[in-house]
DNA sequence: TAGTGGTCTAGACCACGAA
DNA sequence: TCGTGGTCTAGACCACTAA
C-alpha cells in the first residue's frame, strides 16, 4: 500500500495539521479544507481523508457552515499503569525490594490466567513495594516466561511496565478484581502494620493485544492507599 | 445538512451492510466496495464514507488485497452501571429497603462534587442494598434536584440508573474511589456484620455529558462482594 | 490474471452560519 | 453574499492477494 520513497498526501496533510494545531487552545481554528487544498495542490477529498482522521482521534471537531477548531481533549478511561506510575502520579517517590524472583512451574490458576498449561515454566517476582519510604504494598506478579526471555538473568528493572514498554508489550487490556480484607499474619510482617489491620486486594490480569503479559496480586495498606479508576468517554 | 424527504447515500449504504452483517461470524466476508457501487448505482467515495464508519464503529476489518470483514467484537472497558445491574449480571436478584430519602442542602463537599453551591437543593437518597436477600451494601446517594425535577414526589424507582436512563441522563463518564476499612458500628448495624468487620468503601461521581448526575457513596461488606473492572479495548 | 482495498483527482451542488 | 463543511460523481493508478 504505502509506497516507498514517499509520504502519501493525506498523511502529510495530516502531519502538517496537527502539528499547526498541537499546543493551540481548544475551540482555535484549523485551516479550512479549501485553503488546504491550495497550500498542497491536491484535491478537497484528500483533505477530508486527513481530516476525517484528525477528528476521529478527537484532535479535531467540525463545525457546520463555521469550519474546523481544536477540540477540547477527551475524558478517556484510566490507563493502564503499573505501581511505579501509579505513585510517580501521587506526587510519590517509589521503591521496590525484591523478595523473590525465580522460575517456576505454573500452578493450575496461574496457568489458566496466563493462557498457558500447567507446569510450564513462569516467572514467579515478589516485591514490597514502597512510597516515600513508607511500605505501601506487597505484590506477587507472575509473567510468561516466553514473552520476557533473559528476564531474570539480566538486571531486574524498577518498573516491570517499563519492561514491558521495552519489549512492545504495554498492556492495553486489564482484568482487575478489588477486595477489602484483613492482613494476614506473614502480610502484616511485611506492611509493617498490626495482624488483621483492613488491606486492600488488588488482581490484574494485563493482556498486550492478545498476550497475557502480567498475572498479579497485590495486597496494599488500607490506610496508605486508595485506589482510583475512570470510567466511559467524552 | 440532511435534506428532509430523503435518506443520504451514505447511510443506506451503511444500514445496508450494516444489516447484512448482523448476526454473522466474525471473518465473515463482507460485499466488495465496487459490488455495492453496482448494486446502489454511487460512486466508489460513497461507498467507501460508508464502509469507512463501520470500520471506525470496530463492526468490519479491512484486509488489502483480500477484502472485507466482519471484524471480531472488540473488548471494551467496563460500561458504567449501577447496584441493580451489577447484582443482575452477577445472577443475584437485587432488593433495596429506602433508609432515607429526602430534600437536604448540599454541603461543601456534595456542592463541589455536584458541581453546585453550598446550600442549594440536593436529593439524599440512603439505601441498603440486598441481594438474594443478604444484606450486601449501604449507599447514600446525592442527586441534583434541578435534573431529576419531582424525583421525590413521585414513587422512588428500584434502579437509580434507569431513572437516569428514562431522562437521558445514562452516565457517560464515572470517577470511583475505592478503598477498604472497617465497619463503623452503625454500618455494621445495617450490614449485619460484626463492629470492626473488612468493608469496601466505593465512592463514584457520575456525569452524563457535562452533567455531573450521581454522586454517591457506598460501603459493601467485603466478605460478600468483590469488584471488578475492566479497562482498555482492543 | 483478476479482484481487492488504498490513494487521488477535479470538479459539482447543498445547507448552514456569519456578516 | 460568501465561506464553511457535507455529500457525491466518475473516473484513475497502485500494491497486494489468491487462483
Amino acid at each position: 500500500m504505502a509506497p516507498d520513497g514517499r509520504t502519501l498526501k493525506h498523511v502529510q496533510v495530516r502531519e502538517y495539521v496537527r502539528s499547526l494545531v498541537s499546543g493551540s487552545a481548544p475551540g482555535s481554528p484549523a485551516p479550512s479544507e479549501r485553503e488546504l487544498v491550495h497550500q498542497f495542490s491536491v484535491a478537497r477529498m484528500t483533505v477530508r481523508q486527513a481530516m476525517d482522521a484528525l477528528v476521529v482521534e478527537g484532535v479535531l471537531e467540525r463545525i457546520p457552515g463555521r469550519g474546523t477548531f481544536v477540540a477540547r481533549p477527551r475524558r478517556t478511561a484510566s490507563r493502564i499503569v503499573g505501581f511505579t506510575e501509579e505513585m510517580a502520579r501521587r506526587g510519590l517517590l517509589s521503591e521496590s525490594q525484591t523478595l523473590l524472583a525465580r522460575r517456576e512451574q505454573a500452578g493450575p490458576g496461574v496457568a489458566r490466567a496466563l493462557n498457558l498449561t500447567e507446569g510450564d515454566a513462569v516467572i514467579h517476582w515478589r516485591r514490597l513495594r514502597c512510597a516515600d519510604g513508607a511500605a505501601m504494598c506487597l505484590e506477587d506478579a507472575y509473567l510468561n516466561e516466553v514473552l520476557l526471555p533473559g528476564f531474570l538473568q539480566s538486571a531486574l528493572p524498577t518498573s516491570l511496565y517499563d519492561a514491558f514498554e521495552a519489549r512492545g508489550l504495554r498492556p492495553t487490556w486489564a482484568e482487575d478484581s478489588i477486595a477489602a480484607d484483613l492482613a494476614s499474619p506473614d502480610e502484616a510482617v511485611h506492611l509493617e502494620m498490626e495482624r488483621g489491620g483492613p488491606v486492600l486486594r488488588h488482581s490484574r490480569r494485563a493482556l498486550a493485544g492478545e498476550k497475557v503479559v502480567e498475572v498479579s496480586r497485590s495486597v496494599y495498606r488500607a490506610d496508605r492507599y486508595t485506589l482510583w479508576v475512570q470510567l466511559g468517554h467524552a
